[in-house]
DNA sequence: TCCCAGGACTACT
DNA sequence: AGTAGTCCTGGG
């Protein structure tokens, strides 16, 4: 068990969408890579403890991005746009996960014209029949799959996990991978645009799944994906549509922060069901 | 039983 | 260059 200090808020950053994957039981657990990772909180502290605790701290300060300056951040984007000041003190102490590419990739390529709780169902079951099983707490949770064990499956048996007209594209993509011809480490060197333009060269990723990707594993943060949310708050708050529209426009303005200004509106209006 | 929500692709103009 | 139809699952 280690603990940290409790300044960020981690119910938000753990259930605001980034994830599909965790379990709520007096507090939450998430499963990173090899580790089951359970997550208490107290007025001053969170509590963690995993089934492995070496290097835990910094494993949780890079997941949730505890050490990046978020204040100055805030700042930067209030001083483009006041109007933004209370989705951003709503949101205060939401933090930008730091995702797993791969498991990223998969996970919204599932995530495409599908809901939720069925997106969860699919990563659960990928994870059960395909991920290394692990005990923890008397419990067993299952690793995400690898990509090695992902590449021995036929296009039925992602369909078996519920991915439906997905399958094609997972398995296509996986085995992209095995063959070199997607490099998941080179978008580390690529701009945004030429990371999008990449991405978009795979069958079943569109502008949504590519904008996700960046913004959930590499961290680019002038990226952001565009929905009925998204659309509805530009049209009312700023009387903008379209969806190049709102991205110039949000550019302009936020510049290299604007995939995280569209976060804190986002979580902002979708927890008060704004109008 | 049917209907709906939810992205990307394909095949049309 | 723009768009209607299609692909599935889960829930009302």
């Amino acid at each position: 068990m280690i603990k940290i200090k409790n300044n960020f808020d981690l119910k938000a950053t753990i259930t605001c969408g980034q994830i599909f994957r965790y379990i709520e039981d007096d507090g939450y657990i998430i499963i990173l890579k090899d580790r089951i990772i359970k997550l208490r909180e107290d007025k001053n502290y969170i509590y963690i403890e995993s089934n492995n605790e070496d290097n835990l701290k910094q494993i949780v300060y890079d997941y949730f991005d505890l050490d990046r300056n978020y204040d100055e951040i805030e700042n930067i984007i209030l001083s483009k746009d006041e109007k933004i000041r209370p989705a951003l003190e709503f949101s205060k102490g939401l933090k930008m996960i730091h995702q797993d590419p791969f498991e990223t990739l998969i996970a919204y390529i599932i995530s495409q014209n599908n809901r939720v709780p069925s997106i969860a169902n699919s990563l659960n079951l990928l994870s059960m029949n395909y991920g290394e099983k692990v005990n923890f707490n008397g419990r067993e949770y299952y690793l995400f799959p690898s990509l090695e064990k992902l590449s021995k499956l036929t296009t039925s048996d992602f369909r078996n996990c519920k991915v439906g007209f997905r399958d094609k594209y997972l398995f296509e993509i996986v085995h992209n991978i095995i063959d070199k011809k997607l490099d998941l480490d080179s978008i580390y060197g690529k701009n945004s645009d030429e990371a999008l333009k990449y991405l978009m060269n795979f069958k079943g990723i569109g502008m949504k799944v590519a904008s996700c990707i960046l913004l959930f594993a590499y961290q680019k943060f002038d990226v952001y994906p565009v929905d009925t949310w998204v659309k509805k708050f530009m049209k009312d708050d700023y009387n903008i549509e379209g969806e190049n529209n709102i991205r110039k426009f949000t550019y302009d303005k936020y510049k290299e922060y604007s995939g995280l200004a569209i976060q804190y509106m986002f979580n902002y209006k979708r927890n008060n069901k704004i109008n």
